[in-house]
DNA sequence: ATGATGTCCTGGGCGC
DNA sequence: TGCGCCCAGGACATCA
């Protein structure tokens, strides 16, 4: 279930080891991801020199000098693996393989299939259907006070589903809009368009100081998650509400309340979070 | 148009 | 020991 802080955690393991890199060959497994490859695919990378690898929402693109880029999304189960080919140890359910120039292999693993991996040309990935109607990055300027407002205007979604919904920001998954809340006091079922100025400011703050936080701990290494480098982030240790049915409020010791909600898990604490 | 619900998928955990 | 059930959730399709 990687959520922003993981896929950061990701690319900047990426960044370590793929730029100046030569695609020599890529192969893929006949099952298709959650949407299906391009026509050429993985034909057309070889040969292609990597650039550099950034995040964009919670998706890792891979840029490379033939102006096409690599867009991989992790989905729920998805895993990048850089191996030696001395080393290698192929897997149930890797599904493509990049062999690199420096005798590496870069395995993409996804038991679950919902992810995804995909080429985009590279000036016009913004204009894709995967991109055009991406909100906010949170941890940049943009992510403000008139940027939120003007979202939350007439909205009668929850403050969780508004948090979740990529058009309005990125990168929020289940896990990070229950600890956002928490650590906000804000009810995960306050309708969104009758948060005060005062909420939408601590919104934004815990925001960026969750999101920060699990990425300085290296992302959190929940069932599914693991860098490229293999080791495993810790932030879950850290979670202080999710997961925490029936635990102690760290504030006020009432017991967190755990509730599907859209069918989703929802962790709150009744008494700080009863706004 | 908006907001709610259904869907895809597999592995792990649990109860019996 | 093993079987079957249920849960996990990102993003899109589809429903009311």
């Amino acid at each position: 279930m990687p959520e922003l802080p993981e896929v950061e955690t990701v690319v900047q393991g990426l960044k370590k080891i793929l730029p100046h890199n030569k695609i020599i060959k890529v192969v893929r497994s006949n099952y298709n991801l959650r949407i299906p490859y391009p026509e050429n695919f993985p034909k057309e990378l070889t040969g292609a020199y990597i650039l550099d690898v950034i995040r964009v929402a919670k998706y890792i693109v891979i840029n490379t000098d033939l102006e096409k880029s690599i867009v991989i999304h992790l989905g729920m189960s998805g895993r990048l693996l850089s191996q030696s080919i001395t080393n290698l140890n192929p897997q149930k359910h890797d599904h493509v393989i990049f062999h690199l120039s420096n005798n590496t292999y870069l395995t993409y693993n996804d038991p679950r299939r919902f992810g995804l991996v995909t080429i985009i040309k590279t000036t016009d990935i913004n204009k894709h259907n995967l991109f055009k109607n991406l909100g906010a990055e949170p941890l940049s300027e943009q992510f403000n006070i008139q940027y939120l407002k003007a979202k939350i205007q007439n909205k009668n979604t929850s403050a969780k589903d508004f948090l979740m919904n990529s058009q309005n920001v990125v990168g929020i998954g289940n896990i990070y809009a229950n600890e956002i809340l928490y650590l906000a006091k804000i009810s995960p079922f306050k309708v969104v368009k009758s948060l005060t100025l005062n909420e939408v400011k601590i919104i934004i703050t815990c925001t960026k100081q969750i999101l920060n936080n699990a990425i300085n701990a290296g992302g959190s290494s929940l069932r599914d998650y693991i860098a490229p480098n293999g080791i495993l982030g810790n932030f879950q240790n850290f979670f202080k509400v999710y997961s925490k049915e029936n635990k102690e409020c760290f504030h006020c010791s009432e017991l967190i309340v755990k509730k599907n909600y859209h069918q989703r898990a929802t962790y709150f604490c009744p008494n700080c979070q009863q706004n």
